[in-house]
DNA sequence: TTTGTAAATAGGAATGATTACGAAATATAA
DNA sequence: TTATATTTCGTAATCATTCCTATTTACAAA
């Protein structure tokens, strides 16, 4: 086991939360995958070690995690999509279309926005790109 | 009929739609409202006029009003939302979260995010503010 | 004004994602 | 080890959306 995964165990059991195999291993899958997976797609990866598993512990589990900042998570494509949240500073996503990998930004002018309409109260905020990748624009270049 | 609805016409004809009246009825409704609205309070507002109004009526006429942008879309709490197409200059959202209002942001730094990403090729992005509207703010407060 | 026809609609059924729920199994603290 | 709170299973239910076919409608051309 790995530093990274200690973190997680940790954070799970501060949040009162018991440290399962399959929680385990889904957040193992998101770690080797660094990309957004929707419910289907990580049920078919569980599913080839734990068969039958039940999509309400898929769906549960996405989301206890999502709430305790192990994953994060978005809509794409009409479905909710989860990624390993970096725990670093606030930033977001660009997305490639193609082969789904990610890439983190952090230019970010919500400060700016607030300027912009000063008399409401920005308290979330959404920014995602789309687009293809180094490796994809080429390939379909 | 005012002239924006004359607009709206010439847009459906030059695409070569046909005029219909749902389809009027529910640019007029879009029109009144000045937020995104969802497939089912669209269905609920058209229903009191056109009782037993098809959902395919309802979904295609969005897909087709999207399309040609007399409409445009968000996914907001897991299903689309649509509301009536700024035709000015290019422009992002604040929604209210408590009312649904929108205003709109002009400023948007995506040649700022491709300076960040320069190997990536930007060619959509998506940028949403959320909170409490001027008078939801002093209301809540 | 009439008519031909391509487009639009009605009325449901089907699909796909997500949530709900009672019973059984299991992890953790004491 | 035991108590109990949590998780999981298996499945049904729900909700948004799409699909299908017969029928109706808009409208361009005669």
């Amino acid at each position: 086991m790995n530093g990274q995964m200690k973190q997680y165990k940790s954070k799970l059991k501060d949040n009162g939360l018991k440290i399962t195999e399959k929680r385990i291993r889904m957040i193992g899958i998101f770690l080797d995958e660094e990309r957004y997976l929707s419910a289907r797609e990580l049920q078919g990866k569980m599913n080839t070690e734990y068969p039958g598993i039940s999509y309400d512990t898929i769906y549960r589990n996405l989301y206890t995690l999502n709430d305790i900042d192990i994953l994060e998570q978005t809509t794409l494509d009409g479905e909710m999509q989860y990624k390993i949240s970096c725990t670093t500073r606030h930033h977001h996503h660009f997305i490639c279309e193609n082969c789904g990998d990610t890439k983190v930004i952090h230019y970010c002018p919500v400060q700016t926005w607030q300027k912009e309409l000063e008399n409401v109260e920005i308290t979330n905020h959404k920014v995602e790109l789309y687009g293809l990748c180094g490796e994809c624009k080429n390939v379909s270049a």
